[in-house]
DNA sequence: TGATGCTTTT
């Protein structure tokens, strides 16, 4: 009762003295230790005990035993020794106990095997809440969204059981965040609402995650500023937000409100700010919070801190420098951030440079065409026709190993989602969608300024081809069909698979101003918003 | 007398 109390009230140094001084130890005792250690997230001390209490003699293993180690091992993602646990509490059938089977599934999925994490899950003849709530959250970490939403229909359908808890709540509205399900996200923030959990800092995190990544932007806000006691995290997440959709001012301010609320940044807030800089281009202030990181906050950068550095250096151009702060950076260049240098190199006309950049990534990532057509582009840039010529040749050659992903698309009509693939013919209405494109082609060529450019088609194929291809893009066929479908006046929300081209997002501007439609994109990589001619990335992406 | 679950990152 003692260490039970000390852990309980968060003093684990008192409880293991209590535990230590004990001149004889139960079963009891030991299970309460070893679950204050692993509740704490202290595998060490859990498994060090767990081992002892084993080699002691007489101790038999039960349930609680083995639930407290899983949750350990969890943490440590130890799926040797849980996998040891998994035939041990078989062979002493202990594997039809709620806690024992809910811990096994979180062990798993947090180790990545969420297939087996299923297996269990559907083995077990007795599920809790909480072993559903587990489920939904494997499924959403493993980046099984839909999964987790079919898992949530399944929960709500099924008597007798406490679905709407804020646990499977917040992941589920994490899998609609990852779906970029606006209508099943506001369904669940409906829930929210009659549950009464809309101040809790994990729901509230995920919801203005979610809107964010929606395209919501304004909505991330309003439910940001309704919320009283902000944690960190919940600002980390408004933060970042923010940094995606290239608000970089409201970026700045909010770095600083969460200070004056008496909340010191951390590394995730540092990713965002330092991430919005390079989004802007903003070199002085992407120092001066390099600096601020390290020498007022005392946190060491890693290497994603680094890879915005990068970022901010070449993207003003000063790839030089960036190039310099690769080399003697403690990590080693990650592709991302030759990425950053060559895409600079060819607006900035750095052959040389964009040949070390580009040589880098053809080791590390030799099927990513893209690459190759930067390097092309680059020569291209300098009228070094040579050049342009043999990285063709090399594209040519290893067109084997290239990995081109089929550009994707999909925007939410009324309870429906339509998916555009590059290219689409299957969607019913693809007649139509075709003359409202040809449409929109003539009206923006003449009225929007727009001029299509086939430098930006990966595919090695001749140049009428070419703009065939790039007439197609599935983010094309998606604007249309919004166009089509959606009230005048109700922004047009894309998302899509890759990051946009070139083309596609002076297409859209051109769109926007021609038809006077908000248009929100989401890429892989951030949100473009296009109204009346212009991208809220300022064409810088 | 003891056990299992949630949000943010280039």
């Amino acid at each position: 009762m003692l260490i039970n109390m000390y852990s309980k009230c968060g003093s684990e140094v008192s409880a293991r003295k209590v535990f230590d001084r004990m001149t004889e130890r139960t079963l009891v005792s030991y299970n309460t230790i070893i679950s204050a250690y692993a509740q704490k997230g202290d595998e060490e001390n859990a498994l060090f005990l767990f081992v002892q209490m084993r080699r002691e003699g007489n101790n038999p293993l039960t349930e609680f035993t083995v639930s407290s180690v899983l949750c350990a091992c969890a943490s440590k993602c130890d799926v040797l020794t849980s996998k040891q646990l998994h035939c041990f509490s078989i062979k002493n059938s202990m594997d039809e106990n709620v806690f024992v089977g809910t811990a096994l599934l979180d062990v798993y999925s947090k180790s990545g095997f969420v297939h087996d994490a299923s297996r269990v899950f559907e083995g077990m003849p007795e599920k809790s809440d909480v072993t559903w709530s587990s489920m939904a959250a494997g499924l959403v970490q493993n980046k099984l969204y839909e999964e987790a939403l079919v898992l949530y229909t399944r929960a709500r359908a099924t008597t007798g059981l406490e679905t709407d808890n804020k646990f499977t709540i917040s992941s589920i509205i994490s899998a609609c965040a990852g779906l970029a399900a606006f209508i099943e996200g506001r369904q669940v923030h409906s829930v929210v609402c009659k549950t009464g959990f809309e101040s809790n800092n994990f729901i509230a995190s995920s919801l203005v995650d979610m809107y964010a990544k929606c395209g919501a932007i304004k909505d991330a806000f309003r439910l940001f500023q309704n919320i009283q006691d902000k944690n960190l995290v919940l600002w980390n997440v408004m933060i970042s937000a923010l940094a995606k959709h290239s608000r970089s001012l409201e970026v700045m301010v909010l770095f600083e409100k969460m200070q004056q609320a008496g909340l010191e940044p951390d590394e995730v807030t540092y990713i965002s700010v330092l991430s919005a800089c390079g989004h802007m281009g903003l070199v002085k202030e992407g120092r001066t919070y390099f600096y601020l990181m390290t020498e007022l906050h005392h946190l060491s950068p890693n290497v994603l801190h680094y890879s915005c550095m990068v970022d901010v250096l070449s993207r003003a151009g000063l790839v030089r420098e960036a190039y310099e702060l690769m080399k003697d950076m403690p990590f080693d260049p990650t592709a991302p951030m030759w990425g950053s240098l060559l895409g600079s190199c060819r607006v900035h006309g750095n052959v040389e440079l964009a040949e070390v950049a580009a040589g880098n990534l053809f080791e590390i990532e030799p099927g990513n065409a893209a690459n190759y057509v930067m390097l092309s582009n680059t020569y291209a840039a300098g009228r070094q026709w040579e050049g342009v010529a043999s990285t063709r040749k090399l594209l040519k050659e290893n067109d084997g190993v290239m990995k081109k992903e089929r550009g994707k698309s999909w925007v939410e009509i009324k309870d429906k989602v339509h998916t555009f693939m590059a290219g689409e013919r299957k969607h019913p209405r693809i007649m139509e969608i075709l003359l409202e494109l040809d449409r929109l082609m003539e009206e923006t060529k003449k009225r929007g300024g727009y001029k299509p450019d086939a430098g930006y088609e990966l595919h090695d194929v001749e140049q009428g081809k070419k703009l065939e291809l790039l007439k197609h893009h599935s983010e094309k066929l998606a604007v249309c069909f919004g166009l089509m479908s959606l009230p005048e006046g109700i922004p047009i929300r894309i998302m899509k698979n890759l990051r946009i081209c070139g083309d596609c997002h002076s297409f859209m501007k051109s769109v926007s101003s021609v038809e006077g439609r908000e248009i929100i994109v989401r890429d892989t990589n951030r949100f473009h918003h296009f109204w009346n001619g212009h991208c809220s990335c300022n064409d810088f992406w």
